[in-house]
Order: structure tokens, then C-alpha cells, then sequence
DNA sequence: CCACTTTATCCGATATACGGATACGCTGAT
DNA sequence: ATCAGCGTATCCGTATATCGGATAAAGTGG
């Protein structure tokens, strides 16, 4: 089945044009991901050290990456914020779905989280957060794979098939205990978030969160990304609590879909 | 002292090694600033049409950058979010300020952000926006010039005058017909600031805001940040209030930089 | 329908980036 | 103190990947 030769995974080795660009970017994704030594960086992406030194150095120059001077490790740089922040701006989504999150952060005590989907991630867009709660890395720069949290699984029990399929066949990692990493286990799991049409985890992302979520639809029905709802893990033993959460999850969810072109119904082409 | 050599404005244009790598990411600053057609960014950047089309097809189908179908117009992709992303997870400042803000941000009806030179521009690194709240565009991926409002006006103060002096020699724009834009005035304000230890400005940014702004010191006195509270413009007539407003920023700026390792006192070398 | 702008692709010359090898600097062990 | 081992920096000839002018296609507007 997973052959061996060059599965990158997020299809990015076609045609072998703008070597040093392509290069550059995967060096920052890498460093976004495991920020570390060069050493270690060339290890992982499997590039010549000469070759990798002179990336970096140019980045850095530019930065793009921090380097640490003591320790020599490195990390993503001020720039490439600056440049990532643009994204959000004009995001129609997150327009769209921004006075209902915060409208639902207000009503209760939990984290309200917009998500989208990137490759095997579910990322974070924006995160109203209740100051003094006790979660804690849950705001921006921690992002999860599909499979580990609520989110995740929400958006990828809307996805087709095959894409399930193609994610299910990948590193499925252990985030806490709990994670739930079986193939068999998720396509069930997945089956069940889809006719319910939300999610809820508990422990399989951080020991003592859990989370409530549910999908968001443009107009030709297509999962466009997920509301999330994080809280402490007490909380999901309160039944009365939860209910509540949930149905405010939904409305919420259902206001940003209708912000977005969406109607209730059945998908366009049926 | 200052030689004119190879002043580049962000010091970006030394060896031409790497051609490539800087140019698709001058591409992808030039796009997050600001979005458009191919043919406006090969203009703005100078760059031979062909070449462009190279970088924009390999930043694209690399997911860097996104196109809209109809109109040819791109802007920032998600991956570059994502990235970009990586660099909140472990940023020293914010982790300590964060408390900090965050109760500030429950103590009152404004947004408290947390702001950070990048080039010409403050940058937005976290902003805790009071819901039900008149502010509109001050969330990520709105960032401004330093001499706009009070983040980046304090950022300005506490730099070299060397610095303040190459700032001001570039082009200083104008958002609303309230900003500041004469290099005299923007001189005189800035001392003012930085005898007085914060910055206040209403309306330059966005008619019907203003905001106050401290710096945030590290253990070598030296600015690495600032905090920002915005609110309505209207609270600005309110003597009370603002003295209120105010004490609390102060506060809130010094329990961030004591988080730091800044002591009081004078600065270490003195 | 035609003039014009914007986008896409070709292709040969040449400069440019590659990577093996080598040199430097640091840390910790013998 | 010496040496081994690792991580980092730099050199340089070669081959290759990139540049950009030109050309073609597609889209836009009058």
C-alpha cells in the first residue's frame, strides 16, 4: 500500500521548476513545524548541508527566521507573520462568521475557535478566548492534525471519500492517550459526526479540554471550514451544560453558513 | 558615520546569491500588502513579466498564494497563514504579556492589543477585542505605519533617533485627514511620548477610534513591544475615564515588562 | 469586429545555484 | 591539555536550472 518513494503528501513534487523557491518554502513550513537546529532541518528534508545553509542564511537576512544566537536554533521570523496576517484580511469566511463568535464567546464560558482546513491540519483562523479560563495552548500557532480534536474530525468527516481515505492512510500521531488513532475506529467515529452534523472529543487533544463542533457551508453546500467550541473537561459531564453549549454551536454555526450563501436544503446538484 | 552606500530601505538588497528565494518572497510582501493582478505586482516590483508568472505559478500551486478565478487578482494563501502562524508559538513577549493583557482586556470596554516594530509598520500580534464593540478593522492583517496611531507612535519614541530620523524620511502617509504626517509635528509628539512614558492619539487611524499605548521594555531597557488599548472615540472626551483607562495600560505594560526581566531603574549601561 | 491589455508558453545563452570537499569553532570526554 | 565529534561556515568547478525577449493565446472594451 504506502510505497515508499517520494509520497510528499501534500502533492507539491511535480515539475522540478524554481528549485530554490520551492525549497525556501518547504524550509519555512519545516521550521514552522519543528523549529530546531540546521542540522536537523537538513536531516529532515534531506537537502545537502551547503545547499541548506545558503537558504537559510538568506532568510534569515531577510527575517523570515530568527535565529537564536546562543543555541542556533531556529524559528519563524517576525516577517513572515507580518505576511501570513494577510491572509485574514478580506478572509470571507471569517468575515462572514466573525459577530456570531463572538456573540457565542459572550453567552458562555469556553473558547469559540474558527478552523479551516490545510493540508492534514485543521488551522486556526481566530480564537476568542474567555480570559481566566484554564486553557491554555489553544490560541494560534498550535495546530492540530484532522484526526486529533473535534475540529479536525468535523472537517474531515465532510470531506469525500477518497480524501478521507488518502488522510487515513498517513501517520495518524498520538497527541494525548486518548487520541483516537485507529483507522477502523475513526471511519465510524467520522460516520457518526456526519449524520449528527457535529462533533464532540473529549481528552484526545489536551488531557483536560474537551470540545463541541460543528461545520460551516457556502452556498453549494461544501464544508468552507468549522466552529469550535472548547471548554474544560468537567464540563462535559454536566449534561444541561453541554445541551446548551451545543445548541448554541449550531445556531451559531448556521448563522456564519447563511452569512455565507448557504440555504437550508438539500446540496444544489441533488 | 552613515554611508550611502547600499542603503536599501529594509536592508534586504546585499549579495545576489539566492535570486530566486528573495524575489518570490519580496512577491508574497508585495501581494500581502497589497492584493491585485500580476501584471500590478510585476510593475510594482519590476520584475520581467515572464519571471513573475514563474514565482506566481509556484507560489500558487504550493497553496503560498491564492488566486480568485474570475478577476486574476491574488492574495495570500493559507499556507502562509499557517506559517506564519508558528511564529506566536514561543514568542517570549507575548506569552508574558498575555495574562496581563487579557485581565486588562476583562477590566474594560476597549481592545487591548500587543504590538511589535516590523519595518515601517506596527504589527499586531494579539488583540483581545471586547465583543458588541464599534471597532471595526483593528483585528490581524490590518497593520500600520509607525506614525499612526498611538502603537506605532510609541514603538517610533523609544527608537534611536537615528532610526526616527530614516523613518521620517520615508513616505509618511496619511489614513484619515487626522493623522500626522509632518515630519516636525511627528518629531515634537515623540519626544513628548517619551518624556511622559505613553502615547495617546484619537482618530488618525479610523475616524471614530483613538487609543493610548505604553511600551513594554526587556531586561536591557530596550522597547520590544508596545501595548495598545483602542476604543471609541467618544471616551476620549471623558476625563475620568481615559485617567482610568490610562492607569490601568501603565500597569498592565510594566507587569509585562517585569515579566520580562526589566527592573526599574536605569538603563544597565548608564 | 478590431485594437488593446493581460496572461501563458517557448527556447537558447548564460549566469546561477548545487553539493562535494574542506576549514573553522565549539563542547565534552579521556 | 589533547583529542574526538559534532555542528557550522565557506570555497569552487561544473552542470543545470533560471532568465527574459519574443511569440502566442486568451480576455476586455470600444
Amino acid at each position: 500500500m504506502a510505497q515508499k518513494k517520494k509520497n510528499g503528501g501534500t502533492a507539491q513534487d511535480k515539475a522540478p521548476a524554481l528549485k530554490g523557491v520551492r525549497r525556501s518554502l518547504q524550509v519555512l513550513e519545516y521550521i514552522a513545524l519543528n523549529p530546531g537546529r540546521a542540522t536537523d532541518v537538513a536531516a529532515g528534508l534531506k537537502v545537502s548541508w551547503a545547499t541548506l545553509h545558503r537558504t537559510l542564511s538568506e532568510l534569515e537576512q531577510g527575517g523570515f527566521i530568527a535565529r537564536d544566537g546562543d543555541s542556533n536554533h531556529y524559528s519563524i521570523g517576525p516577517r513572515m507573520w507580518f505576511i501570513g496576517t494577510a491572509y485574514l484580511a478580506g478572509h470571507k469566511v471569517l468575515e462572514a462568521a466573525r459577530p456570531y463568535l463572538d456573540a457565542a464567546a459572550e453567552a458562555g464560558d469556553y473558547t469559540v475557535q474558527l478552523v479551516e482546513r490545510s493540508g492534514r491540519l485543521a488551522v486556526t483562523l481566530y480564537s476568542y478566548q474567555t480570559a481566566g479560563e484554564v486553557i491554555t495552548k489553544s490560541t494560534y500557532g498550535y495546530h492540530f492534525p484532522l484526526h486529533c480534536g473535534s475540529k479536525g474530525q468535523v472537517l474531515l468527516a465532510y470531506s469525500t471519500p477518497q480524501e478521507i481515505e488518502k488522510f487515513l492512510s498517513g501517520p495518524l500521531e498520538s497527541l494525548t492517550p486518548e487520541t483516537v488513532t485507529q483507522p477502523k475506529a475513526l471511519r465510524k467515529c467520522l460516520k457518526e459526526i456526519k449524520s449528527q452534523g457535529y462533533a464532540q472529543t473529549v481528552g484526545d487533544v489536551q488531557h483536560f479540554t474537551g470540545s463541541l463542533s460543528a461545520p460551516v457551508f457556502d452556498r453549494t453546500h461544501q464544508v468552507i471550514g468549522a466552529i469550535c467550541f472548547i471548554t474544560a473537561r468537567s464540563a462535559f459531564r454536566d449534561a444541561a451544560l453541554l445541551e446548551a453549549m451545543l445548541e448554541t454551536l449550531l445556531r451559531t454555526a448556521q448563522s456564519a453558513s447563511l452569512a455565507l450563501g448557504w440555504r437550508p436544503g438539500a446540496a444544489p446538484q441533488g
